[in-house]
RNA sequence: GCACCCAUCGUCUAGCGGUCUAGGACGUCGCCCUUUCACGGCGAAAACACGGGUUCGAGUCCCGUUGGGUGCGCCA
């Protein structure tokens, strides 16, 4: 068995979106499983829609995601001489030809099959035509003399076997007339001379694999093994397009997703282990293989993924929790403001981790509910607030205030206690006293338990809020 | 249009001829827990696209239909 050696590359005419993201995965752990390596190599031969910001977008991406490569990043346009080398030993060798076929004459030919509701195919018409007819003037493009007879055959990993009569596969351009290198041709060299063992790229290559194994069989290399994954689609089924989430891996960043999470999200789309849904990354890379890679698309679906990092996210400690949030930040609108508030009040947050992270799916939802330790009085309270704080449960509020004063330890159970008894003194169920506290207390609706709220936010705070809401000046 | 790929609950999937009156997870609904919201627990509704074969026996194999997807550039 050679060594395993496996690349994800990208082009770089825009952000690492989330298929992409997926065949990076992939890639990786199949190498990891395998104690490979993962080559990155950005596909940059289009020099019209490359650009920096797009690589820099990708190599952020992966990092983020901890989806480490082997190496230093193959950048595949500084290898065109190569890839021109390649093409002038297969014209050598008669492998490929001169086309001096112009861009009207192609137009001719697609406006043709179009007409006769055939596939474009170019009609060969300089495959054994004699270069001394070229007309003048006109650069020649090289193409590849495929085989026109029989069938190419491709053993896909995860596709099985796949093959096309060569009849329906024309003379594929390897070199363009300006001297520049294609894809097709650009791909199989560098994979080659890299030493790539298995190409594991999105499905819609497959028809490329085709294109590709006539090219290593022109040039007499061993084909690498191929797995063509299945694409993942919108929620509605259709192609994932940029307007509906199709968007690049920061985005799920600023969404307050974790890197764990959306792996693990990623990694069940397409292939399983049995019932088992969370595996940690060390799992992952034991258990990954692509005999377990299913041939059917797969839906992107946000509540799911949600869930996952909901109990990602429960799983963190509370210094893990705050790390987190602290790094996601500078990512935020308006993570500044945010972070400078936290800036002193760290320790309070980490107090009051345990009983946030319970409550939230994403970082996002966790940095909001957090928001009343970073508030300063008096509260603004948002309208589900307001309604628990009706006259009468102002009043109680202004009761029970009395009784707070007198707590001493201040702890859950202290606190908890009297309420309790206030609550039967009352002849109120525990609730009717604790909401209208919740509210004037944090501001909402909801929160984590009120004695942990009361204990973390401190005796004069606590108190200070409550009076806050009873119109009592408060004596800070 | 042509080529290629795909087809189990709404979604992700388990199932690799008999153990399937089809399992799990997310989501949905109900109940419990309960100071709210979550978490957790219990339960429910929910799928083998259709039609032919092959076989003693098909969700599982073959063919077709339908539906969906991808590709069809001197883009990658």
């Amino acid at each position: 068995m050679t060594a395993i050696v496996t690349r994800f590359a990208p082009s770089p005419t825009g952000f690492l979106h989330i298929g992409g993201a997926r065949t990076a995965l992939f890639n990786w752990l199949y190498a990891r499983h395998h104690g490979g390596k993962m080559l990155l190599r950005i596909e940059d031969t289009d020099r019209q829609r490359s650009t920096k910001e797009a690589i820099d977008a990708i190599l952020d991406g992966l990092s983020w995601l901890e989806i480490g490569w082997d190496g230093e990043v193959l950048y595949q346009f500084s290898r065109a001489a190569r890839h021109r080398e390649v093409a002038e030993a297969l014209l050598a060798v008669g492998h490929a030809y001169r086309c001096f076929a112009t861009p009207e004459e192609l137009q001719a030919m697609r406006e043709a099959a179009r007409r006769e509701g055939k596939s474009f195919r170019y009609d060969g018409r300089w495959r054994d035509r004699d270069p001394a007819e070229a007309p003048a003037g006109v650069a020649p493009a090289i193409r590849l003399k495929a085989r026109q007879d029989g069938e190419t055959v491709v053993e896909d990993l995860v596709q099985g076997r796949v093959a096309w009569k060569n009849a329906e596969l024309d003379d594929l351009v390897l070199l363009r007339s300006d001297g520049n290198p294609t894809y097709m041709l650009s791909v199989v060299v560098d994979d080659h001379d890299t030493g790539i063992s298995h190409v594991i790229r999105g499905d819609d290559h497959l028809n490329n694999a085709a294109r590709q194994a006539q090219i290593y069989e022109a040039l007499g290399w061993e084909i690498p093994r191929m797995a063509h994954i299945p694409l993942i689609h919108g929620p509605d089924g259709s192609k994932l397009s940029k307007r509906h989430g199709a968007l690049g891996v920061e985005a799920y960043r600023a969404m307050g997703f974790l890197p764990a999470a959306l792996r693990n999200y990623l990694v069940r789309l397409g292939w399983s282990h049995g019932d088992q849904e969370v595996f940690t990354t060390e799992e992952m890379v034991a258990l990954f293989d692509l005999d377990r890679v299913g041939r059917s698309a797969a839906r992107f679906d946000f509540a799911k993924l949600e869930s996952l990092n909901g109990i990602y996210l429960r799983a963190m400690s509370n210094d893990e929790a705050l790390a987190a949030i602290e790094q996601l930040l500078p990512h935020l609108p308006d993570g500044r403001k945010i972070a400078a508030r936290i800036n002193n009040k760290r320790e309070l947050l980490n107090t009051a981790m345990s009983g946030l992270k319970e409550r939230a799916k994403t970082l996002v939802e966790l940095i909001d509910s957090a928001n009343y330790l970073l508030v300063d009085r008096p509260l603004e309270l948002d309208d589900k607030a307001q309604g628990l704080l009706a006259p009468e449960a102002r009043a109680l509020v202004a009761r029970v205030i009395k009784l707070l004063e007198t707590v001493d330890p201040w702890t859950v159970e202290a606190t908890e206690t009297a309420m309790r008894a206030f609550a039967e003194r009352e002849g109120v169920k525990l609730a009717a006293v604790a909401q209208p506290l919740r509210a004037a207390l944090t501001g909402r609706s909801t929160s984590p338990g009120i004695f942990d709220v009361l204990t973390v936010l401190g005796k004069p705070e606590s108190l200070a809020r409550l009076k806050d809401q009873v119109g009592v000046a408060a004596t800070a």
